[in-house]
Formats: structure tokens, sequence, C-alpha cells
DNA sequence: ACACGTTACGGCAACCGTAAGGATT
DNA sequence: AATCCTTACGGTTGCCGTAACGTGT
């Protein structure tokens, strides 16, 4: 089995160019470098390294396998770090890790106060599920929670979800539309992972069957363009076209008579100790956020 | 440093369910065990394993280890595997990787003879010359190469790019169409990235201004969904479509006097020796395929 | 002559296995 | 009583450092 230490000492190898440099900068005896570049290299059963007096150079072997090398030793650092509470992984499903959490991730205190590391990985609201289970995530924000054992959901965002028509068109001057003008334009769907276009047709029941969907581009940004390219109007949660209505490239709009909204849930394990960095992280996402947005 | 076969035991244990059982899966002594997982717990510094004659389980810092464990090992036993010949990896940008890569790849006899693993990687074209160059890939499947040194481009399929429209579509049962009546379609554009789209306006010089080409959907997926859907017209593969195609969910089209096609390359290091595995995979694929496909 | 990598070798620590001990069913 | 994990302890291994030896500039 392949030697932690000896990966090491072949990183520091390549990126010093020499045995004694990489064994200055391991502490080591420069002769123990050589013993264990050659045990690595026996290891492998190929030649890692070509020994020069100016520079030592990574072999094609050697080059093949700096990759995997720094992935080895980068793991088991990270590993460490995250055992000792020095590393938070915060999982998002898609459309909130990128449109949100970034922000509120900038925002939080404790990462600067101490040093502690955070860090964010984006995918389906299913694969969340799977993450926190496996120990993979700590805190996960996502669309929903089905009460599984063992977590527990805070509420956190209630999301504004509104409708997006590109500036040209012929609401984009309206506050709000009904739901039977809304029926008569091209809708543009949401990715069905997300939830987001799949919430109007639980809102609209039997009506849905009106709207005139096309169904799935495959992520929220292809919506935006298309809704852009007067391709049709779509919805889609607020917080992925701040930036567009700002910059005046869509306009939103509500639905008359109807609110519609997405509420998001931060999950955790239960039983956090009161003073562990995810519990605290957790509290600083959950307090109550004093500016509003409002439309 | 982490002893990776300290990882492996930890590995062995909560799957096995008992010291027991991993001491017999590792052919060690169980006293051996019993050292080695309190080695990990002393290095990581936290108890990793509930210890029960039943079944011993995980503790919540065990779990969190617990995929970065098998993450290591995963990876130490790949490189070993890949540096000895035994996995090539396979790179290529987007579309060939989705829509031509694993065809070709089913066919290659050389993983089923003898015991090769072939792996592939999908990214951007960009994506492909990093991981060349690092050594991430052996071969990459990529739409061009800018010769630098230490590697070398082999041509390979030359792909036809059709224009493609819903079955619907006053076109659709045409064979070709001029450049004046592309000129008034309204245009969904591929990704800039794999070149598709950009190739049109390559061909067409200042005529591309005429075209009304609304740009980016984010993915191929996404172009072809909304064409099916009636929003417009694009130009795409013909290797993405095949499937559409046959199930007459799209038509194809071809411009009149102008052939529209797309080189594809097979880059891999030079020198490589001849009997290597990558060197014959390359070997095989750039052997010219028997059975040319016409529309 | 100098700087670097390799080889040789010895002391010492760590490792692994055997045997005995404690806990749970 | 049987099964399982832990502890105790000894022999052996293999590791790391010092010193001496090639080699290229």
């Amino acid at each position: 089995m392949l030697n932690l230490n000896h990966v090491q000492a072949f990183i520091a190898v390549i990126e010093t160019g020499s045995f004694r440099g990489a064994s200055r900068r391991l502490s080591q005896a420069q002769p123990t470098l050589s013993q264990w570049i050659r045990k690595l290299e026996s290891e492998l059963d190929c030649p890692l390294i070509v020994r020069n007096n100016q520079r030592c150079q990574p072999t094609r072997q050697g080059q093949m396998f700096l990759p995997y090398a720094r992935s080895l030793i980068q793991v088991a650092s990270q590993v460490k770090q995250r055992l000792a509470g020095k590393q938070v992984v915060i999982g998002a499903a898609s459309n909130i890790g990128i449109y949100i959490l970034p922000e509120k991730l900038k925002q939080l205190a404790i990462d600067k106060q101490e040093n502690i590391r955070i860090d964010l990985v984006i995918g389906t609201n299913p694969d969340m599920v799977d993450k926190l289970e496996s120990g993979e995530i700590d805190i996960a924000a996502m669309e929903w929670w089905d009460n599984r054992p063992g977590f527990e959901a805070h509420p956190w965002l209630n999301e504004q979800l509104v409708i997006i028509v590109p500036p040209d068109h012929p609401w984009s001057s309206r506050q709000s539309i009904s739901l039977d003008e809304l029926a008569l334009a091209p809708m543009l769907g949401g990715e069905r992972g997300t939830g987001t276009g799949t919430r109007l047709r639980q809102l609209l029941d039997e009506d849905a069957q009106r709207l005139k969907v096309s169904q799935n581009l495959g992520s929220t940004e292809a919506v935006k363009r298309a809704v852009m390219a007067g391709l049709g109007i779509s919805m889609v949660a607020q917080s992925a076209v701040t930036d567009e209505l700002a910059a005046q490239r869509l306009c939103a709009l509500t639905l008359n008579n109807t609110s519609l909204n997405k509420q998001l849930y931060l999950v955790a394990p239960t039983n956090l100790p009161e003073q562990s960095p995810t519990r605290r992280i957790l509290n600083e996402l959950t307090q109550p956020d004093p500016k509003l947005q409002t439309c």
C-alpha cells in the first residue's frame, strides 16, 4: 500500500527540483528522501523522477502520478481539518448554491474570526440527502426535507418566485398579470429537479393543463437566456434574476391574487454540540435577516 | 501522516461490521486490527468506531471520515492500475464525449481481450489541453489542436453538421435549404465552447450578421429540446441527433452548395511505446471506420 | 572543489503476532 | 460457555540518520 509520506516526498522533490530541497522542506535527512522515492518507485513499479544534479524532473509516469499524488495529500490533510472542526462543508441544491448561498457565506463572521474554512458543494436536492447521510456535508440548504431521523430541518429563507419577461414584451411595464393571461403565453419551464418549474403546476391544479409549457431547457441559466432572446416567458426564483432585473435585461411580474413562493430549509444532524462550528454557522444563517428584500 | 493500511482497515471494519471480519478480509491477526484502528483514531484525534460485540458502527466522525477514506483508497489503487498501463483515461470535449465516444469505446476490442479499463472524462476543449499536460488523461478527443510540443494530433472523424427543424416545420420534408432562407429563420445557437454554434458564422463571414441568432441556451440538449418545442431551428452535429432523427422527433437538412462539417482530432503524447495500451487504443480508434454513416 | 544523489551500515523504534484478560450475550 | 474486543509483551522488521562513496559542473 502507498505510503503518504513517500507521496508527499515525491511532490516535494518535483516542486523544489531537488532531493536536497525536498529534504529541507520536510525536515528529513537527504538520504531518507532517496530511500522514500525509491520505495515509492518500487511500490508503483516504474521510475518517477529523472535524477539530475541541476534539476530533477518527473518521468512521463511521474507526470501522470503527480495529480493523483496531490489529490491524495490534499484529501488526507483536508479530512484532518474537517474532523477537527476546522472545516465545515455546506451542500446546496443547485439554484440555492449558485444564486443565494455565496452571498450569505460572505457575510458569515465565523470564518474570519477563527480559522475555519467553509466549503460549498452544489448538487441536486436528492444528492443533498445522500451527502448528509454519508457525512460528506455538514449542512444542506434545500427545498424540502422528509423528516428522516437523525437530522433536523430549520426553516430558512422564503424565496419569492417571479414571472420573467423580456424588456420588449408587452407586459414589461406591468406589475402583475392574471392566471388567464398567463395561460395564453408560451411558458419556458425551469428544470424539474429544482422544483421551481413544478411549483406553478402545483398551485394551479387542473389549470396547469392550459399552460403552454415547453419543458426543461436544462438549467435556469438556459431559461433566462431563452427569455432574454424573446423565445417566451418563464417563472424563476427572484434571487436568480436580481442582476438581470437591475440591468433591465429582464422584467419581473407577480400573479394577481396568488403569492408565489418557495420555502427553503437548512438541514443538519441533530445533537450537534452547541459550540461546534457547524452549529454556530447554522445559528448565524438562521438568524432572521435584518434587511428583507421586497420587489 | 495518515497510513493507508489503517484507512483500509477502517473501511473493512465498517463494511464487515466487526474487527474479526476485517482481520479475515485483510489477512491480519485480529489484535493488529485493534491496533490499526487505534492508531488511526489517535492520528485523527477522535473516535471513529463504536465497538460492539454484535456490530461495530461508525461514530458521527467515522461517518464523516468514510467517504474520504474510500476516496483515498480508490485513488491509491487506481493510480497503480494507471501506471501499470491497466487503465487508460480518455478525455473528450463535451459533445464528443456525450454523443460519439461512448459508442466508439464500446467497439474497442482491447479492453475485453486484456484486462484494461478505459475511463472517459468529459470537459471543455481547453480543459483537455490542461489535462493532457498534467497527465490526467492519456488521449484527448477534441475539435482543434495548437501543435504544442510533446503531443501529436491525429485527424479522426469528420463530423457532419446539420440544420434541425421540428417535424411540423414547413421545411421538414425538404432535404436542403439556401442560405437566404436560413437567414430569415429564428436560429437557436449552440453553446460557444464546442464550436458548433460558431462554425456557421465562420463559414458565412459577413453574411453571419444577417442570421437571427439567439445565443447560448447552455447545452446542446437544451437546444434540441427548444427546437422540438418549436421555439426555433438550430444547427448541431449530426451525431448529437441520431436518436431524435430516427424517432422523427426532429428533421435534418443541409445547406445548398455548402458542406458543413467539423474535423475532430485525437491528441496524445509523442513517443508512446508502440505496444503500450494507450498507443494501441489510439491505433484502433484512428483506423478508418468500415461503415460510413450517411444521412 | 563543490554540490548533489547514492550506497553502506548500525541503532532504534514501530510493527505484528501470540497469549491472556474482560465484557457481553 | 462462546464470541468478540482489548491489553500485555516479545521477536522481528524495517525505518531513519551518519558516514563514506560516485558523478557532473
